[in-house]
DNA sequence: TCACATCTAAGTATTCCTACTCATATAAAA
DNA sequence: TTTTATATGAGTAGGAATACTTAGATGTGA
């Protein structure tokens, strides 16, 4: 293991840029070997510094951090990569997970959350803001549809919910016909009950269904 | 707020327990009112002493942690609850986010990780743990199965990821067709195509598909 | 006993998706 | 220039889901 790790930040805000630099200044472990005012600056820093992790804003002037991430990536693999943003969409999110970004925090982080990211990743491991579990419990997926589907989920009758469980793992009609021994046809009429019963319409509408809200049968 | 929040500790491991116990008796801010060796035990110990907290491990005999949280929950939702578990599955930490848990922390933690869980959920906050991140990366519905089909995606035409990104809004063949003023046959086309193309078969695949890696495109 | 919910099943019709083949136009690449 | 990839469109076929109606069997609770 390396004694002094390197690190790069990029930031458009000046402010922000300088209580980061400050906060990292008081580990000895973390040197910092470049300031970045927007994407390019970051690539050019990061091309010429090669740090150990670059600290990368989302939201950048120029390029932003997605584009700067995948840049990096593929030009500089080794280096890890620490998303600081302002936004705790689920969206942003998966498209960070997916770039190979090893960190993953909120600006409105505590301080704390900011230091144990970056040391985390510096040992080699992930780290996701445990802020994010505000977000997880928020997000429309898990929550806010899932109150509003909640209540009519406890409708269905327990066949009901045995047939919900079988669509969400993708099987048609026939094949749960065949399963539990039923006529298709049975099968279908439990399909349509719980459609009215959801007030579920169109197309898939119940596969959809059932998928995003698997785990509450 | 309060001075000294109560907590109750139900795992059926006794050394784990222990361990537990001793942890949190070094932050004079915790006491300890009660450990409960199984679920019925944990609901009667609840009932009785009224913690702030509930730690709960979910793999229980009797009564798992989960049926306990439901329990509790309705009884007396005032208490939050901690779920302290071996499992990092995805299925049950929505499950456990459904239940109105507060905190969610594997048992592999840090020692350092699971006092921070304790002490968010005591000031009101949610807390689920970094290491989730982890199982985030590693679960199958965004790298395992993605680390496959990425590379497949790249394979798409941006018409034809602008055909998925339609999808998985659930829209049919027929709506895209007149949103961007083309034949439903060649909706139709661009569908086969992708099916060929990320070796998808059989009704509905392609629904799914783009339900699971919407974020992709 | 009567009413109600639930599970079972079928008829009919429509819409949508999948599968496979063929064809034309265009633009980029070899 | 010839090939290749891409986008466009159509023919034919079958499987599957949705929509709506009707109806018998069973069990539970009032």
């Amino acid at each position: 293991m390396k004694n002094v790790t390197k690190l790069i930040i990029a930031d458009d805000h000046p402010l922000f840029r300088k209580g980061l630099v400050d906060l990292i200044s008081t580990i000895p472990q973390f040197s910092i070997c470049g300031e970045a005012d927007d994407g390019i600056q970051a690539i050019e820093l990061i091309k010429k510094n090669v740090p150990d992790i670059a600290i990368l804003d989302i939201n950048m002037p120029g390029m932003n951090g997605f584009d700067v991430a995948k840049k990096v990536k593929s030009d500089q693999p080794s280096i890890d990569i620490i998303f600081l943003t302002m936004y705790n969409e689920e969206e942003l999110f998966n498209k960070a997970i997916d770039l190979g970004v090893k960190g993953y925090i909120l600006k409105e982080c505590a301080v704390k959350d900011i230091l144990d990211c970056i040391i985390s990743v510096s040992e080699g491991k992930y780290y996701i803001s445990p802020v994010i579990s505000d977000y997880l419990v928020n997000r429309s997926s898990i929550l806010k549809i899932n109150e509003t589907h909640k209540s009519a989920i406890d409708k269905l009758t327990p066949t009901e919910k045995q047939i919900m469980q079988q669509i969400a793992e993708n099987k048609t009609s026939k094949e749960i016909a065949d399963k539990y021994f039923i006529s298709i046809r049975t099968v279908e009429n439990h399909r349509m009950n719980i459609c009215n019963k959801l007030s579920i319409h169109g197309s898939n509408a119940l596969l959809k269904f059932a998928l995003e809200n698997k785990h509450l049968f």
